[in-house]
DNA sequence: GTTTGTGAAACGATTCACAGCT
DNA sequence: AGCTGTGAATCGTTTCACAAAC
């Protein structure tokens, strides 16, 4: 089951937030086909998909809706919830702290840190901004599974390493750096200003 | 030209950040190699992307660092500035406002949209948050390049639709939907709950 | 001696097509 | 008859390796 491609997982994600909606609607079974069609891929490509991990469909039925969702979860790892930290409280952080979609999905924002005095101590969603120097007390009380990186990007690869040091396995950062990481740490770069450069290309070259 | 992979523009943007540094250091030319090692892709990956679009090396010598930063700024259509429409005036559509990171890089917004009675009229960094129900006259007024799309899920194919009709090219999509648009039209959708779901994949399967 | 530019080879992902189950 | 599961074929991307330029 090892070895699957980033672009299968991402698919298989989407199949799932599909899935939810068939099981909203009370829809029992589900074609490849009508999972491609609503994300704008094929049927051969959603069974090759789900194929890495087991064979989920009856022949001439299609895949049990409700049971389906289920695996992908477990594939997904989101039958348990995440506890995440997010490391800067700028523009940024604020709107991901607010932002239902982690919740809905199990990850808890459990803390926040900042190194701007004027930010520490002030309450967000419930949530004590915390100096960035007790970062490592706190980790102490409070273990955190993942790290949202929302720094200015010269802050983003040292408060990585102290991140790293402290056993955390997953940062989603958004801070426009390369961050160095070692093997069994797993980094996801959302770069804003990259997509939007992707947009231009595409406006100059066509 | 044409066919260039999205993953090579990627690539671009970030040799041309990577460019600015040196160019900032004044250094005059660089390898592909020295490319390679700032971005984590290997030299041969480095020519290969450029030699899709010419060849701006010296051999025995490497790249002369301002006039490849300007030619991969024509490449990727960043020689002109764009006017960029956001639509929604949540958090997310607050943060991205304030966001240096795209002035910088020559996208200006500079109309805010909205349907909320409590919003419209609101000032966002010198910006009238003008009634959604405005968008066609708007734009009669002020020619718009690009959208950025921060609405919640149900409003962001409907508003896609006029935008399309008011002759938009480029849209970044934050509302997690697959928008259907015509083929001239480029959409890039930033999934940010998914974009989570691929580390606890991860750690999941590790 | 160094480094580019590029065909050719290797690798990886998607699509095809069909046998096998329901 | 309908739809899955999957090897085989195709297509696309990355890496190799080396001749040509400096």
């Amino acid at each position: 089951m090892r070895k699957v491609a980033e672009s299968t997982v991402r698919r298989l994600s989407l199949y799932l937030r599909f899935l939810e909606e068939f099981e909203g609607q009370g829809i029992a079974t589900v074609s490849s086909g009508a999972l491609a069609s609503r994300g704008s891929t094929t049927s051969a490509q959603v069974r090759k998909d789900l194929s890495f991990f087991g064979s989920f469909g009856k022949r001439g039925l299609g895949y049990p809706v409700p049971e389906l969702a289920g695996r992908l979860r477990e594939i997904l790892g989101l039958k348990q919830r995440y506890q995440v930290g997010m490391i800067g409280a700028g523009k940024i952080g604020g709107a991901l702290v607010q932002y239902r979609g982690f919740r809905q999905r199990g990850f808890d924002i459990v803390a926040i840190f900042d190194s701007d005095p004027a930010k520490i101590g002030r309450q967000w969603n419930g949530l004590t901004i915390l100096d960035i120097d007790t970062l490592e007390a706190e980790f102490a009380r409070r273990p955190i599974d993942m790290a949202v990186l929302v720094t200015p990007a010269d802050a983003a690869q040292p408060v990585t390493d102290r991140l790293v040091q402290l056993g955390v396995k997953a940062v989603l950062n958004f801070a426009p750096v390369q961050l160095v990481v070692p093997d069994d740490v797993v980094v996801k770069t959302v770069n804003l200003a990259l997509e939007l450069e992707t947009l231009s290309y595409a406006l100059a070259n066509r």
